[in-house]
DNA sequence: TAGATTGTTAATCGATTAACAATC
DNA sequence: TAGATTGTTAATCGATTAACAATC
């Protein structure tokens, strides 16, 4: 029963493969083969059937791989095959455009309440789902069983609340504050979305493909 | 003159190093040894040094690091010296997030405009930047001098403006929409943030550190 | 000077690509 | 059966880590 451990590098990729056989399958495309795949997506074919061996053979010799089958492979090995409790701390501009994105909830993240430490916002509503306050948190994790919390408020609160959170019962956090939350037990999930990093990478590649530019003269 | 390409792995780590700096800055630390501030970061000593070697000597044996030169140092390489004009495309809930977030322009991404294709939000403001309709796109491009642009709206839109942003003069893409815009020109630089595959690869590790839990019953 | 720590070379590790036998 | 394409092993490539001479 010994199972490898799958590369970081390879989990990245599944959701892309996920993303473009999602397309094919509302293209109507039925079955589709490792190197047409890997034209569309620009990687290697070998690199595709490597990634997806991991999980076990999906296609068939001589005629590659059926595109729905394989698209909802992906989904169960990535976890969508199941529903999850979430929520959103930060009731700011990015908490509120997550909770108002409607495609989370097609794919089984729950948004079951939205909190804030600011009282001016108790009370209302964003796409019918309350604004409470973070002191309510623990009780309301519990009673809900709340697994998911997406962390959309400044460093300090991040670092303040993260662990109540935890300690409660939250089992990953969807990261949005300036911080790696490094305190955390070891087996709770962090997964962060750093987008003035996301920036910053943006400029470097803009001032180093300038640089190119001026080489090239 | 022979300057070797950065990999894209050293690339993405500049910026939490540049965060990690900034934070002992704020904490009046003047100097740290690649040693310190790989159990900070938790990551090799070796690492660290590889990297900054990358963009040359910014260290001193026997001392360490400057903390303020070499956040400048990053800073630099990241191309944060300078000012940037950029415009978002979408003024959603993700749109309306960014153009709020003021950090943003403290570190001279200045945001111009804010469009839209939708004529009710014709007029309206974010933070006193208006909001306007797609249509006026190219010529406020060439007239402001726009070199990035923010896409925060839906797939086809984004397929769509992305080509004629590029034309007007449009070098960078902050890309938020489900598409990788493989069809631009490969001197554009685009640089995505896919928000579901984020949620993807969290509710993998979710699962996984379950299973593993189960496991070791 | 002695101690500390970098910059850099060499060794190791892991990930990607290539090749091809297996098989549909 | 012949052709196509996978699954998988082997080869290559690149990135990370270890080691240490250089030097502050």
């Amino acid at each position: 029963m010994e199972e490898r451990e799958i590369s970081k590098a390879v989990i990245k990729r599944l959701p892309r493969y996920y993303r473009y056989l999602g397309n094919l399958l509302e293209e109507k495309v039925e079955r589709i083969s490792s190197n047409e795949l890997s034209e569309m997506m620009n990687v290697t074919a070998s690199q595709i059937r490597q990634d997806l061996n991991n999980f076990g053979g999906f296609g068939q010799q001589g005629y590659g791989y059926n595109v729905k089958y394989l698209y909802n492979e992906i989904g169960r090995i990535l976890g969508l095959d199941r529903v999850y409790n979430m929520i959103i701390v930060g009731a700011g501009n990015l908490g509120q455009a997550l909770a108002n994105y409607v495609k989370f909830e097609k794919r089984g993240f729950w948004i079951k309440g939205i909190f804030d430490v600011n009282p001016r916002l108790k009370g209302m509503t964003v796409r019918g789902i309350e604004i409470r306050m973070t002191d309510e948190l623990p009780q309301f994790i519990r009673d809900n069983q709340i697994q998911i919390a997406a962390l959309t408020l400044p460093k300090s609160g991040a670092e303040e609340l993260a662990p109540i959170l935890v300690e409660n019962g939250v089992k990953a956090i969807w990261n949005f504050a300036h911080t790696d939350l490094q305190q955390l037990p070891k087996d709770v999930i962090v997964e962060s979305v750093h987008l003035s990093e996301s920036l910053m990478q943006l400029s470097y590649n803009l001032n180093h493909m300038e640089l190119e530019k001026e080489r090239e003269l």
